[in-house]
DNA sequence: GTTCCGCAAATTGGATCCAATAAGCAATAT
DNA sequence: ATATTGCTTATTGGATCCAATTTGCGGAAC
C-alpha cells in the first residue's frame, strides 16, 4: 500500500485551534494588554460555540497570559516592570545552564539549522519576522539539551515578555546587537565550548534586559 | 459598620473547585498514574455537569498533570526516571537562588512561622501530613523572595514530583534526614547568611534526589 | 442637583442535548 | 479457526439553551 499515513487522532480540536490562535495573538502583541476577550465575539470569529472558547481561555489563564474575573471575563495580562525584570532574572538563571548542557549533545545538522535561522535573522529586513527568527534560533540550540521541562518553562517565560522583546529589537541598535551576539553564541556551540556559550548567553540576556529597562517608558505605551 | 468583608467575586466557580480537588488528588497520589479520568464519573461525584469538569481537565493538562487524547479522555500523567531527574536538576538550579534572594528580605515573623512548620514537621508522627508540612516550610521561606514567577514555576515542578517525595519521606531515614537539614537551613536564614542557606538547600535537594534515584524501583510501583 | 433605586441589556457560568469517535462484540465469509 | 465487517455501547467534543451576575441608564425621592 502506498499511502503516507496521517495520525488523525492528533488533529487539533476546536478548543486547541482557538487556544493557539489567541496565544499567538497575545504574545505577538496583536491584542493589547488589558484588552477584554469577549467569549461571544471570539466564538463568532472562529465559527464555533462559546464552549471551546471558554476552554481556550482557561488554558490561557493557566499559562498566565490572561486574567479572569468571575462573571466579568478575561483580559490580556501584562507585566509590571518588576515582573518583567523577574522574568529576565529567571532566564539568566536557566538559559545558560540549558545551553551548557545542550552543547555536548548538539548534532551537526542541528547546528546547520541553527546557523540557517541565524543567517535568516541577520538578513531579514522584515521587522515583523525578527521576533520569530530570534526565538527559532535560540530554540534550535536549546532543544538539543533534551531538557523537556526546562524548555517548557523557558518557553512560558518567553511568551510573557515576547511582545516587549519584539519592540526592543526594532529600537535603537537592538537588532544589530542581537545579531552579532547570536553569531558569537553559535560559534561557541560549533567549537563545542559549552562554558563560553553559556557566558555569551548570559551576556546576551543581560544586554536585552538592560535595553528593556532603559526603554521601559517607551515600551509600556 | 462592623463587618468583615468577603470579596465574593473571588468565590470559586464549579470548575475551579473541581480543578483544585483533582489537582490535589493527583499530586498526593490518591489517583494512580495512568488512571483514566472519566468526565461523567467526576461530574457525578461533584454534582455538576461535564462542562466544568472539562474546563478543569484542560487546566490540568496545561499544568502537565494529565495527558489527554482526543475522543479518548484524560489520564493521570507520571514521570519517567529521566523526567523526574530533570525536575530535580531544575530545582537544584532555581531553589538555591530563591532562598539566596529571600534571606535578606525575610521578616522576623516569617521566620517564626517557618520555625513553626519546621517544628511541626519534626514532631509529627502522621506520615500523611509530612508532605504538606515539608512544602509549607520551604514555601514560607521562599515566599519572602517575592519572586512570583520563580515561585509559580517551582510550585509546578514540585507538583509533578510530590507523590514521589511523599513516598521517599517515609522510606529509610528520609524523614529524619530532611528534618535535620531543615533546621540547618532555617538557622542559616535566621543568621542572615544567604550563601550558607543556598548551599544547604542545594545539599538538601541533592540528598533527596539521591534517595529518590536509589529507591526508584520501589517508588515506581 | 444629587443620590438612590430599579429595570434592561450584556455577559458569563453551567446544564442539557446532539454529533462524532472509539472500542468491544457478534455474525459472516473464507 | 481466523479475519473481516457491521452493529451496539461508552465516551468525548461541541451546540444550544437557561440561570446568575454585572453594568449602565433613567426616573423618583430628597
Amino acid at each position: 500500500m502506498k499511502l503516507t499515513p496521517v495520525d488523525i487522532s492528533k488533529t487539533a480540536s476546536a478548543s486547541t485551534i482557538v487556544f493557539e490562535a489567541l496565544r499567538d495573538a497575545i504574545i505577538k502583541g496583536d491584542l493589547a494588554i488589558g484588552e477584554a476577550l469577549r467569549q461571544d465575539e471570539i466564538a463568532k470569529l472562529f465559527n464555533v460555540s462559546r464552549i471551546p472558547v471558554r476552554e481556550a481561555l482557561s488554558r490561557l489563564e493557566e499559562q498566565g497570559l490572561v486574567r479572569t474575573q468571575r462573571y466579568k471575563g478575561a483580559v490580556v495580562s501584562g507585566l509590571s516592570a518588576e515582573e518583567a525584570t523577574e522574568i529576565f532574572d529567571f532566564r539568566l538563571l536557566v538559559e545558560p545552564e540549558i545551553i551548557r548542557r545542550a552543547v555536548p549533545l548538539i548534532s551537526a545538522e542541528e547546528l546547520a539549522k541553527a546557523r540557517g535561522f541565524c543567517k535568516a535573522f541577520s538578513e531579514s529586513d522584515e521587522p515583523m519576522s525578527w521576533g520569530d527568527l530570534n526565538r527559532e534560533f535560540h530554540s534550535k540550540l536549546y532543544n538539543a539539551s533534551r531538557l523537556k521541562f526546562h524548555l517548557e518553562v523557558v518557553d512560558n517565560a518567553m511568551n510573557r515578555i515576547d511582545r516587549y522583546l519584539r519592540a526592543q529589537l526594532v529600537l535603537s541598535d537592538g537588532m544589530e546587537r542581537a545579531n552579532s551576539e547570536h553569531f558569537g553564541i553559535l560559534e561557541a556551540c560549533e567549537a563545542g565550548d559549552a562554558e563560553r556559550a553559556a557566558e555569551l548567553t548570559t551576556a546576551h540576556i543581560e544586554g536585552v534586559k538592560e535595553s528593556f529597562l532603559t526603554h521601559l517608558s517607551l515600551l509600556q505605551s
